[in-house]
RNA sequence: CGCGGGGUGGAGCAGCCUGGUAGCUCGUCGGGCUCAUAACCCGAAGGUCGCAGGUUCAAAUCCUGCCCCCGCAA
């Protein structure tokens, strides 16, 4: 078999949120996309509207060929792909496991754009996770894909420090930007050959658990700079809350601050809102009511009189 | 037609069920008090109650339609 060159490569591409797109054109600017796989379109949003992925539209304005599988296991998908004489797949946050048929569908196999550092944060959620947990760097890593949950051999990785400022957000952006660098500068290469697979240490992994409604509640029995964390890696969603009476109140913004008391106990009504945690205390700087607009303490404490001593967010002890 | 909350002086809220004088906290302006202060006292300005129609002697309030914001869900 003739060695092709990279620009004739035979690409595809799995991806399917916002994180994926500049990885995709990534794709476009290293080989020729044979194939555009992403998820099905889907209810979402308030009114449950079918909507599109972010990879398809994107594909679509490019004229690319989308395909959306219900179904990946125990169907001729594997089949389908293996007919189109890929040399490689490229995959960023799919949202589904590829079965071993898939896997080995391309010449090459499969690759993954992994936004973080591995053996560290396995899983769906690694850039809320790296925050939430206090890690000063992350990075992306591009890895080969096998039957394993992440466990591949890393091809390539680029790091970024995480900043004290720093929320999901911010790092989604950032990281997806960075594997789209990543694949622009590095497939090539392994197209050619030249990248060595280093195989996961065994030392230092983690699993980034998918990311629940209640990981977003704040108990005010931990240390306050834990629960800023969590503002922080939350956002937006699903984003960090108290229970106020029946409603919710999120958290958008909050920073820590000396004080103590039993936690949950509010130190401060006075244009700044400290409530007291289970170290240190958390003083609110931007909450969201329900059906209610982002608004500062200030804001929120002219409306909803809070009065120092009180427990209003519920305790965090029961 | 997925479920639900909301749009009231500059800000955040109450009032709506049970139509009948536009309320609360803050801010703004003027004055006073205090060594001082997130303090306190007196006074003032500022509102087509999201928009349009309807019911009524009378609508922020009841009915209908529309616009906009948000939570749940994903």
């Amino acid at each position: 078999m003739a060695e092709r060159g990279a620009g004739a490569a035979r690409v595809a591409f799995f991806g399917t949120p916002a994180f994926a797109v500049p990885t995709l054109r990534a794709c476009q600017s290293v080989g020729t996309l044979v194939a555009v796989v992403t998820q099905p379109d889907r209810p979402r949003g308030r009114g449950q509207h079918v909507t599109p992925s972010p990879v398809k539209e994107e594909a679509e304005r490019a004229g690319l060929a989308v395909l959306q599988p219900p179904k990946l296991k125990g169907t001729d998908f594997g089949e389908r792909l293996r007919a189109l004489r890929l040399d490689v797949a490229v995959v960023a946050a799919y949202g589904r496991i590829l079965p071993i048929d898939v896997l080995s569908a391309p010449r090459l196999g499969c690759v993954n754009v992994h936004a973080s550092l591995l053996p560290r944060w396995r899983g769906a959620a690694p850039i809320q996770w790296a925050i939430a947990s206090g890690d000063t760097e992350t990075g992306v890593c591009l890895m080969q894909m096998e039957a394993g949950l992440d466990t591949g051999p890393v091809l390539a990785l680029r790091r970024t420090p995480i900043g004290p400022g720093d929320t999901s957000e911010s790092l989604h952006q950032r990281l997806s930007e960075l594997g789209g660098a990543l694949v622009r500068e590095e497939l090539p290469r392994f197209l050619a050959g030249e990248l060595t697979p280093r195989p996961q240490p065994e030392e230092g992994v983690t699993l980034a658990r998918m990311v629940e409604k209640e990981d977003g509640r704040l108990d005010w029995t931990r240390p306050a700079v834990e629960l800023e964390r969590r503002v922080r890696a939350f956002v937006p969603w699903p984003g960090a809350w108290l229970p106020l009476g029946k409603e919710l109140l999120k958290v958008w913004r909050a920073e820590v601050v000396p004080g103590s008391g039993a936690p949950g106990t509010v130190l401060s009504a006075h244009g700044t809102l400290d409530v007291a945690s289970g170290e240190g205390a958390l003083r609110l700087l931007e909450v969201q009511p329900e059906g209610r607009r982002r608004m500062t303490a200030a804001e929120f404490l002219s409306g909803h009189r809070l009065r120092q001593g009180e427990r209003p967010f519920g305790g965090g002890v029961p």
